[in-house]
DNA sequence: CTGAAAGCGCTAACAA
DNA sequence: TTGTTAGCGCTTTCAG
């Protein structure tokens, strides 16, 4: 069934059953009435395509993906795309994802942008220093960033956690037990997320009046394995540290297994915080004190919110939003820092 | 940059452009060179949604999903959906994805179906009786189910682990290391995979000549805390079972949580096999010993090729796909039946 | 309030 | 091998 053999059968113009359907104003009110029941007795739905080439709108977003099994298995970030849908869907909206292998990223935006594919595009996991953005904003294609670059120099619509504070919470935490050495293991300093957490873990140990020890920041870490090789390298070492936070929930896994194969345990041996904690899936979860983003379903919503927006033509330097992650302790960083030095 | 510009900047008509950019044979070598040059250099793609349009095809296949932590936590499924996802963009085709509520699941797909929004569906978490099934044979509208289904009198495409010989192979070596009193803790019984691993429980216990006992046979349990509970009861009951099956791995989380509570271990106080294996996060993974549906990655390729040869108007009868899990030994079933009775 | 007509940007017969 | 000409199914001016 299309438009034309409805209209046919309504006795009326093509037009005419178009704007009833799609609710303009002018519709006489009968007129609508019989339009609307006549679609829905035949099942007609218009064919998203056509509609799609007559207005110059996709009505998908998209969001570029790398598929790997770290992006999978972030709880947090699986969750945020969750309310991200559930949103755009509200409005009649897609969101395509779309795959893409790590070394053709900037080709697929490329393509993606160029054939108009989607109205949008959300940027995840975005880096430090991040030539997706820098394109976008080259060619004016609207987006919003979940996560902030450090490079742009216009502004751009975003949606963050705020790592700085975020971190310096658990510094804060920790030096207030008494903990004197801190170590941080972080992932790699080229994301931001990291290099923000970074920074807030710098800060954090000034304001309690420590300075920094090279060897107690291992970073490179975003997976079970390099989590656990550097807490196995932090807990052999000579000079072992008191007190651990691990800057994500990937390499938190691995810390866990280096604590178990070690024969050690969290908040007796060595205190530990997990920025993002440990996956809710995780058995010890609970017993992990951790630096949480809440609400990551709404923050999808939000996301949504602001490229709804962007779309609209509000101006971008507006559109953004920090949201606070909390402290939520638990038994993990309960070892005084004193009982170490 | 769109192809009448394109192709008025080279002198030639959009249609020898259209053909060149396409591969179509009849192009002249150096006239096909030209068109990609120029293509390439003002970074020319074509409109996706006027392709479409013009050719009837959307060049996208649907995932229709209610977002549900389970879902999400079901590292198997998103393989299979990262490997699909591969696949198609290798054919220059998305994977849509499409967030549903539960309650107007099947609105949804009257209203993607009929709007052309798709070329092809996915059907995934297939139901013992399922209505969309009926629905898609119906409006005979493409579709591979990632699971199968008992109702259909039509054949359908359909992708499937071999549910019954895996739990057959489960029973089958608790049976051999002696266990006499083996439990099963399953999801919901309407769900097809569920079904056919309690069916093929019931055909593995005859197997080894034991009787099932509905006592040691809980269903509904398809997220931790349900695992948990089952786990507990089954652990409490007067008539303890020496072993434990659990068909999903999300419940079987739920069911690690319960042995550590009440201070018990698998492999030392009760057997434990999971289907699926615990989620590969989880810290004690290796321990557990599992059915495990190899190769998840590649089962979402070969969903792709089936859904590839749908389109390409095969004979559904001729596409499915059986495949064999396997069983991981570990530890946690290492206990022999024997010690317990 | 309704209809006629002109596209949206591309592809695909049919001619040449 | 290339060009001409119609559409794909809808929306949207512009008239009426």
């Amino acid at each position: 069934m299309k438009l034309r053999q409805l209209a046919a059968l309504l006795q009326l113009s093509p037009a005419t059953v178009s704007r009833a359907l799609n609710g303009f104003a002018e519709v006489n009110a009968q007129t609508r009435a019989r339009v609307l029941a006549a679609a829905k007795l035949h099942g007609y739905h218009a064919n998203t395509i056509a509609r799609k080439l007559a207005t110059g709108r996709t009505d998908s977003i998209g969001l570029i993906y790398p598929f790997k099994p770290s992006d999978l298995g972030d709880p947090v970030f699986l969750e945020v795309i969750a309310g991200l849908t559930e949103s755009l869907n509200e409005q009649h909206m897609d969101l395509v994802i779309i795959s893409a292998a790590k070394a053709n990223e900037l080709a697929t935006y490329q393509r993606v942008m160029s054939g108009r594919r989607v109205d949008g595009l959300v940027v995840a996991r975005t880096l430090v220093s991040d030539p997706r953005l820098d394109l976008l904003q080259e060619k004016n294609f609207p987006f919003v960033a979940y996560g902030r670059s450090q490079q742009q120099s216009l502004p751009y619509a975003w949606f963050d956690y705020d790592n700085v504070s975020g971190m310096q919470l658990a510094v804060a935490r920790l030096a207030a037990l008494g903990h004197r050495k801190i170590a941080l293991i972080s992932a790699s300093l080229t994301m931001n997320f990291a290099n923000q957490r970074h920074q807030g873990f710098i800060d954090g140990l000034a304001s309690a009046g420590l300075s920094p020890d090279p060897q107690h920041m291992l970073n490179g870490g975003l997976s079970p394995l390099e989590g656990k090789q550097a807490m196995i390298q932090l807990l052999n070492a000579v000079d072992q540290p008191s007190a651990v936070i691990v800057d994500n929930n990937i390499a938190a896994i691995g810390v866990v297994q280096a604590l178990q194969q070690l024969g050690k345990q969290a908040g007796r041996d060595i205190a530990l915080i997990v920025f993002g904690g440990l996956p809710s899936l995780y058995g010890e979860s609970a017993a992990i004190s951790a630096i949480m983003q809440p609400k990551p379903r709404q923050a999808g919503h939000v996301i949504a919110k602001l490229m709804l927006a962007r779309l609209n033509g509000e101006d971008v330097a507006g559109l953004n939003q920090l949201w606070q992650p909390e402290l939520i302790a638990a038994a993990s960083d309960a070892v005084p820092g004193s009982l170490h030095g």
